[in-house]
DNA sequence: AACTCTACGGTTTTT
DNA sequence: CCGTAGAGTT
């Protein structure tokens, strides 16, 4: 036993010690960036069982499956079994709900709504307020709902003081009611009806109180109201409640989370023990420091220091670029050259702000056959045929649920259309009951609906009979059998989808996986109780995984992360809220800019913020410089950051300004290359432009075709061996824009003071000229019309 | 009922 | 720029 307790504790400086051997009571750890705390928390869970708690007395929540699946693994490692109830807060809610169910009065095979079937729901709502979309949209209604709901607010504890909140709670109201009526849960009820549960009813409580006599909860900076409730609820009890997180890596307030939890844990949890982990064992000295100077300025912090007895290390790069085409490229360039010095793509990840800045660099790693791996983005359980097809499943198990009905009654098509289905959900509330049990009394069918449809539609409820028939698992079988009855895989093959009919094989082997690690005999080696009874039977909720709902919920909650394959070896792209946890020998964060990052915040919140805007503000851009932190934190070695002149966005070109983040770190700290030079400073250039490039400042002139010759041989000047891949991308990008309007443009190249002539406005001047290619715009003072923006591809100007 | 066309608006970030 | 909601067409 000494042996296995000294293994433990080896290693460890002396905070992280004090915390691994701190079992008993609250404990608040707060983990700097890099500060080995994931191998802290892991070594305190082995050094719990090793000292006789049970592995499933412990309850350990992270902030994804995924890196709850790598905890359970390093536990096993270090005491040879786990057991250890280890998950997200929505996947262990999910999982108590199953059971529990009964006692809040609904069904245990509820379905769960993700933020689209919520976003239809809400739609629904809406129509049947007669609100006025316009004013309130859907979307605004549904994160403000969220809001209220991560909090812990019911509609009846909302304040209502303008009309808007008003149209909010009772939009909340029937929302709630709707999703009741289809036995649905959307992702905040599962946080928040686990808390009821849990509140309202204390022998349910007590009973998990004394399951969990361990509670651990990762990344508690970023918990919200409900979660940090759930904490405060399952840890009354006995206290053994440990907490770990850093304030100055809370990024999620956007979605309820609120920072103020881990500041105010010492007061929820009186005589907690707080540890401080400062020394960062990942990045060198100039990354941290880097980093450091950054999220200083935030002003809502309590100070502290990270330091590091790592090497200095190469000093962090900025990189100024003309676009983001040639931010792709650059970055390209430097993992070519940092996988010729022997590093390996999986060294590599490329971090933005927002998923829309992901394809240029998808396009330059795929030209130069470089292996990536893109994070997040539309991911695969939200594709289109995916959902159809889970939509069947859900309807199964499920026959209250009118998101899916609506969805597949008519996919594929089998001629029942919008107004045959409005019938139907006029049906369904006439008599109370679901759309599809509306199918089941054909007297009004016979009435109202013309025969066809009633045939589809009768045909369609007997599909569904038979499949319900079908046993449960394995699962696979089940999916198989429902995309060949339902008629979706002869649809997909029909109309040579190939692309989805990849989608649907791939969701036939997620099921055979599911199959596979739920099998019932296995799952009992894998978790549950060596001594019976000492659960109450707990060990049934585990079970519950190994059934359609199970997938069903596994699918629900599947995070991007959890989809990231570590053993790859490919460079990762992903945005820097993804980032939070992970770590990279070369992280480059591109589009260091202003508006980008930080990102300005366009529309100002519904309602109740007005005399606190200016703080909402501050709060918000402090947020942003968090995230900047996050991201840069990840970096072990080197730091590369990059910033373009314009940018395209919405299909038009932006002067960018340097992001505020890079005023803030001291110019010893970063060595910066410009590699777009003064020409490229103004954005405001045109095909035919003069031009002056930084590489070896030769000039210019940018023009497709011609221009390549010019081009290549400036970029061969500063990149010896890597001939022409900069600027002849450019020229090749800036050709793309122009395409065939190109001679057009060409003799058209217009330059501020050039006298042109137009149809019908007249003669005028030129006084600015904006953007590239088809986007190109300039705008003329006509004599006797005045000023006007005129498309360049549109308005036929001649000089004069 | 299903297909085609156009106008519009969207970009934060995600469990 | 791109996708899609809504209108208009067959």
């Amino acid at each position: 036993m000494s042996t296995v307790v000294t293994d433990i504790l080896q290693g460890l400086n002396p905070p992280q010690r004090e915390a691994v051997e701190t079992l008993d009571g609250p404990l608040l750890i707060l983990a700097g960036a890099g500060s080995g705390k994931t191998r802290v928390v892991t070594r305190r869970i082995a050094n719990l069982i090793n000292h006789g708690v049970r592995p499933w007395e412990i309850l350990a929540i992270t902030f994804t499956n995924k890196a709850a699946g790598e905890m359970r693994q390093r536990v096993e490692t270090l005491v040879g079994q786990s057991g250890v109830w280890l998950s997200t807060f929505h996947s262990f809610c999910a999982r108590i709900l199953r059971r529990e169910a009964p006692v809040l009065g609904f069904s245990q095979t509820f379905t769960i709504y993700d933020e689209d079937d919520a976003q239809k729901v809400i739609k629904t709502v809406i129509e049947k307020l007669g609100i006025d979309d316009k004013r309130m949209s859907p979307g605004a209604l549904r994160t403000l709902i969220s809001g209220f709901k991560s909090k812990a607010l019911a509609p009846e504890d909302l304040e209502i003081g303008t009309f808007h909140e008003r149209i909010a709670q009772q939009v909340y109201q029937e929302y709630q009611a709707a999703l009741t009526r289809n036995q649905a849960l959307d992702f905040d009820d599962l946080l928040l009806k686990a808390l009821v549960l849990f509140r309202d009813h204390t022998e349910v409580r007590e009973r998990y109180r004394q399951r969990f006599r361990h509670v651990l909860v990762d990344e508690y900076q970023d918990t919200n109201g409900c979660q940090y409730q759930l904490v405060k609820l399952l840890g009354e009890g006995h206290r053994n409640v440990c907490v770990t997180g850093d304030p100055d890596q809370s990024i999620y307030s956007w979605r309820g989370a609120d920072v103020r939890n881990i500041l105010s844990f010492e007061r929820d949890f009186p005589d907690t023990k707080v540890v401080r982990l400062e020394q960062n064992y990942r990045s060198t000295q100039n990354v941290l420091a880097l980093a450091s100077a950054v999220i200083k300025h935030n002003k809502e912090r309590k100070a502290k220091e990270l330091w590091t007895e790592n090497p200095a290390g190469e000093p962090p790069a900025l990189r100024i670029v003309g676009d983001q085409d040639l931010e792709a490229y650059e970055v390209v360039s430097e993992i070519e050259r940092l996988i010729g010095t022997g590093r390996r793509y999986s060294d590599i990840a490329v971090f933005y702000r927002t998923n829309a800045q992901s394809r240029p660099f998808e396009q330059s790693l795929i030209r130069s056959a470089i292996p990536y791996q893109l994070i997040g983005g539309t991911p695969f359980y939200e594709r289109r045929e995916v959902k159809d097809a889970l939509a069947y499943l859900r309807l199964l198990v499920n026959p209250k649920d009118d998101v899916s009905f609506a969805r597949i009654v008519n996919v594929p098509r089998r001629g029942i259309g919008e107004s045959s289905t409005d019938l139907i959900a006029r049906k369904a509330t006439d008599m109370s009951c679901s759309m599809l049990e509306t199918l089941d009394r054909t007297e009004w069918m016979e009435k109202e609906l013309a025969q066809k449809a009633r045939n589809s539609l009768y045909a369609f409820a007997r599909m569904l009979d038979v499949l319900r028939q079908q046993p449960r698992y394995p699962v696979a079988d089940l999916v198989k059998r429902m995309l060949n009855d339902s008629g979706l895989l002869d649809s997909l093959r029909e109309s040579g989808e190939d692309e989805r009919l990849k989608n649907i094989e791939q969701l036939i082997n997620a099921a055979v996986t599911y199959d596979a690690e739920n099998e019932p005999g296995k799952l009992m080696a894998q978790g549950p109780p060596p001594e019976p009874g000492a659960f109450d039977g707990l060990d049934e909720i585990v079970q519950m995984q190994a059934s359609v709902s199970g997938f069903l919920e596994n699918a629900a909650l599947m995070t991007p992360q959890d989809a990231r394959k570590n053993s790859e070896d490919v460079v990762t792209l992903m945005t820097l809220h993804m980032a939070k946890g992970l770590e990279f020998p070369f992280v480059f964060i591109a589009g260091v800019e202003e508006g980008l990052l930080p990102m300005v915040r366009v529309g100002s919140s519904v309602f109740g913020a007005e005399q606190s805007a200016q703080d909402e503000q501050v709060r918000a851009s402090e947020e942003e410089r968090r995230l900047f932190y996050v991201g840069a934190t990840r970096a072990k070695e080197r730091l590369f950051l990059l910033m373009v002149r314009r940018r395209l966005r919405f299909g038009k070109y932006e002067v960018s300004i340097p992001s505020r983040f890079l005023d803030e770190i001291p110019e010893n700290l970063i060595e910066e290359t410009d590699r777009a030079g003064a020409g490229w400073d103004s954005g405001n250039f045109q095909l035919g432009n003069r031009v002056r490039s930084s590489f070896g400042g030769n000039r210019g002139r940018i023009r497709p075709g011609a221009a390549f010759e010019e081009l290549d041989e400036f970029d061969a000047t500063s990149a010896p061996g890597k001939k022409g891949r900069g600027l002849a991308q450019y020229a090749a990008s800036a050709q793309e824009h122009s395409n065939d309007e190109f001679s057009q443009l060409n003799d058209t190249a217009f330059e501020i003071g050039d006298r042109v002539k137009h149809a019908s406005f007249g003669e005028g001047s030129v006084e600015a000229i904006q953007g590239l290619g088809l986007s190109a715009k300039v705008q003329v003072h006509f004599r006797e019309h005045g000023p006007k923006w005129l498309m360049l591809s549109i308005a036929k100007l001649r000089k004069v």
